[in-house]
DNA sequence: CCAAAAGTGGGGAGAAGTGGGGGAAAATGG
DNA sequence: CCATTTTCCCCCACTTCTCCCCACTTTTGG
């Protein structure tokens, strides 16, 4: 079983690619998908994983407002790809601009998927993880 | 599986023609049915999956008022075309007015389908749907 | 210390998106 | 029924962007 650990930093270049973390690739071979996340990140899946995924929305019925706007938010933010033969892909403007890309970008490790984000917001993050009391893990909902 | 993702703002131009997402093209070469939706949007849907619908809409029983109120407005609306050479099609002028549709216009992938909208009316959407907290999905109908 | 892999940079061919001309077809009007 | 106008559809042209390729530097591992 493959999961997504670590932390790296990497930089977009002047055509917006960047580089998949070597230890990613392979998972992301067969196409990755990246989409807009919580927090202003971005979340990143292996395409089998991602369609999953997709199913699960379509299989919603679109006669409820509240379906109708999942299913736009997951499917509009997703950018399907497949990393060329550098291992890189190219970030979609919509999505640097939700997440505050502008060149310095670092890969989170999330188990069965990564997260992108700014550089500088994710020291902030950081920061603020490992300023605080350790919270109490076991006691999560 | 194909499925319609992300986000693509193009403009009409003078004849009212729009160009298809290239990523689109494949999926809608044999025919494309643009129809209004639900939110002020218009639907597009691969000539081969609308023709699902539509058997099952003529399947009803018209002696219902309702079926009759059903079926006169998914193939009232319906507007079939054939994408020109360029990946173009031409967006009749009772569907652009339903959907506010001047030049600036946003494709949004959902899947199995597509959206056509306004490019301002999506903007004030996706705001809305980025800014309120995050639902829980997975209470979903 | 060396070889291989990882990460970065950039050139260039081709595709994507936009714009417009002109002829065929259809709608309009007498 | 014919003439005029409007709409539609095919073609070509231009700009921008994407993708494929090659090259260079740094890091990794033996």
């Amino acid at each position: 079983m493959f999961y997504f650990t670590g932390l790296y930093e990497h930089t977009l270049d002047k055509k917006n690619r960047v580089t998949i973390p070597s230890s990613f690739r392979q998972e992301l071979a067969n196409g990755v998908v990246i989409a807009k996340g919580f927090d202003a990140c971005l979340e990143g899946y292996p395409a089998e994983r991602w369609e999953e995924k997709a199913q699960k929305a379509l299989a919603k019925d679109p006669k409820h407002p509240l379906v109708r706007k999942y299913q736009r938010h997951i499917f509009s933010t997703a950018s399907q790809a497949i990393p060329d033969g550098q291992g890189r892909v190219l970030l979609p403007a919509p999505l640097r601009e939700y997440a505050n890309i502008k060149e310095e970008v670092v890969f989170v490790g999330i188990g069965d998927h990564f997260e992108l984000w700014n550089k500088d917001d994710w020291k902030e993050y950081e920061a603020e993880m490992t300023s605080q009391a350790p919270p109490d893990w076991t006691e999560l909902p």
